[in-house]
DNA sequence: TTAGATTATTGAAACGTTATAGTAGCGTTG
DNA sequence: CAACGCTACTATAACGTTTCAATAATCTAA
């Protein structure tokens, strides 16, 4: 590998110079400039970004932190982030934390070390406490996507309007004429779950709305997976119970929903409806195609990585606040179609 | 940020012996160990990787560059390679290259800048050119997953096995009595599709060691996604042909074509079986589950991570190949319960 | 013509480590 | 007791950049 002061001795002139050519500083002569950069192209030179990292305090490194990697909710948030830094000269260390707070803690702590220029956290990655901390002993900026860390102000934060995707989803299936709507959440016993927490809310705040009275029973506690849709509504109608529509946090658990319902016997949607949420690319493939609350992840990492570059470059940059707008998506899982057709 | 000048100021010893502490050696004396590790403590002192790094030229850092990361097939791949990696203390510079041949050759040349110590690329992210610059002009041990460049000898590679892989699920559809079976290959047009080529060899070497004649019009070309299986089978049908199963080169494919085929009247498995390929989590989740060839994608990148410090540590490392076996997971998709049951 | 201003360039310090040659202090040994 | 070899350190030169004060060269104005 060439170095910067090879270029120089051979070019004939001080570091400094080339090290001023490379930075396109204005005061170069044209003749020295175009001398320098012939050596540069013959010795294939290209400078070492670890001294000038050294010297400059700057890696243009973010530390990307995500709790699975494996769920495409979070991988098409990490292609739009990187999509965006490319642009921006920017490389990413991406950690996985497998949601290990543990895992999470330490990661943080070598991306703070490796000192990174900006940090973007996706999901759950750690506690409250531990990320007041490192943020009160570093200035590296700090992006939280779809956890709320509600009480820390020096922190951007992008999040989805959960509240009102429970709300439109709910909204939809009554505005189909269905009174019986069972609702299957995301884990809730934690206020760190803000978007199961919040969702239900949108549930209730629609059914309330519309004077339908809310039956605990029908408030089925689920895990966000497939698996623990199939189940927990499998066991739910199990029980007897037979809602005329189902409300599904999440698309694996109205996958997985779907399923346990047709298993059942029953048909969907004529017997029972079922709406989703996140609009995952599996929506489009069930039988019937889901209808969804759509987000655009897209935007949640576009927005962040957003962020995070103008805190960078924007000395006095104050952390802001983004929540996604949602919206929904209408295939044939609701019955939309058909009652329309008739 | 406190520097390892302060610890040896405050502790009243050379900065040498400080980072002698640091690193272990041998030598230092109880006394002043305990003395050093009280102030490094006390100043909360981490020793900065960028100075490290520069001079000992060794970052710690791996590039793994996947041509999208939003595919489940990659996203589950980097996830076994970072869980490698993290117990060997390397951190991960990720780049999604969006398959474009220009984003990688670049990515891969920032990566070399940066002295990454390692370079995994999963996928098609590199022509074979270009790849062969990269290994001639540097000293980085280079690992390739899914993609053979076969020519290639200084590079260690992963593959799957997917010659056996077309072979089995073919295979599988044959010992359940079927004759007439279609394949939806992956692209094919290109050398480098080798995974498309392979799956579709395993076929025709299945159905030639039956005896059974080669029908082209049983090849049906599409392109890996879920459209793509969904409108080549609808064409496909729709053309009068009527197959007793059908071999998806991809779980994506097999899940469109299941649409397609139950769109147009026919049920599965009992008119037509569908088997397809991957086994991703996707899968189970069908109507019926779907029978498919499966590959560890954990086990993928486990052994590129595995083959990429292995050449870091040991310095007569000899680049390695590494072909994955396969096997075939029986859902309902095939049709084989209902036939043993009966 | 010369002091002063301007312009193009240099030299050296810094960034925070590790590695290595050197050195005091001290116990052996012939 | 001088020579030697340990042991436990220290001082300093790297690593490859950027930055900035200093300087040489050229131009401007009085």
């Amino acid at each position: 590998m060439a170095t910067i002061k090879e270029v120089a001795k051979k070019s004939g002139v001080s570091v400094g110079t080339v090290s001023a050519v490379l930075r396109g500083e204005c005061w170069v002569t044209e003749d020295t400039r175009r001398k320098v950069l012939r050596v540069v192209r013959e010795l294939n030179y290209r400078p070492n970004p670890l001294a000038r990292s050294l010297r400059t305090q700057k890696t243009g490194v973010i530390g990307l932190v995500v709790t699975d990697i494996t769920n495409p909710f979070f991988s098409l948030i990490v292609r739009a982030v990187e999509n965006y830094l490319r642009k921006y000269n920017f490389n990413i260390i991406l950690c996985d934390t497998n949601e290990d707070y543990a895992i999470g803690t330490d990661v943080v702590r070598v991306l703070i070390d490796r000192m990174v220029e900006g940090i973007i956290l996706v999901g759950d990655i750690l506690p409250e406490e531990e990320l007041e901390e490192v943020i009160n002993t570093t200035h590296v900026p700090v992006v939280a996507v779809e956890r709320d860390y509600g009480s820390i102000y020096e922190l951007s934060m992008v999040l989805v309007d959960s509240v009102k995707g429970g709300y439109i989803a709910t909204r939809h299936l009554l505005n189909l004429g269905y009174r019986d709507i069972a609702i299957v959440t995301g884990p809730i016993e934690s206020e760190r779950n803000y978007s199961s927490i919040g969702r239900l809310e949108g549930y209730k705040k629609a059914l309330r709305e519309e004077g339908i009275e809310l039956k605990p029973e029908f408030i089925v506690k689920s895990d966000f997976t497939f698996n623990g849709g199939y189940t927990s509504v499998k066991a739910f109608l199990e029980k007897g119970y037979k809602p005329r529509a189902i409300f599904a946090s999440n698309d694996l658990m109205a996958i997985g929903a779907m399923v346990a319902i047709k298993e059942k016997g029953f048909r969907v949607p004529d017997e029972i409806a079922v709406v989703g949420y996140d609009d995952t690319p599996e929506a489009s493939f069930t039988e019937p195609p889901l209808t969804t609350v759509h987000l655009s992840m897209e935007e949640l990492g576009t927005q962040a990585a957003r962020f995070v570059v103008e805190s960078i470059k924007d000395r006095n940059f104050v952390p802001r606040k983004y929540i996604l707008p949602v919206d929904i998506v209408i295939r044939g899982s609701c019955g939309a179609f058909k009652i329309k057709g008739k």
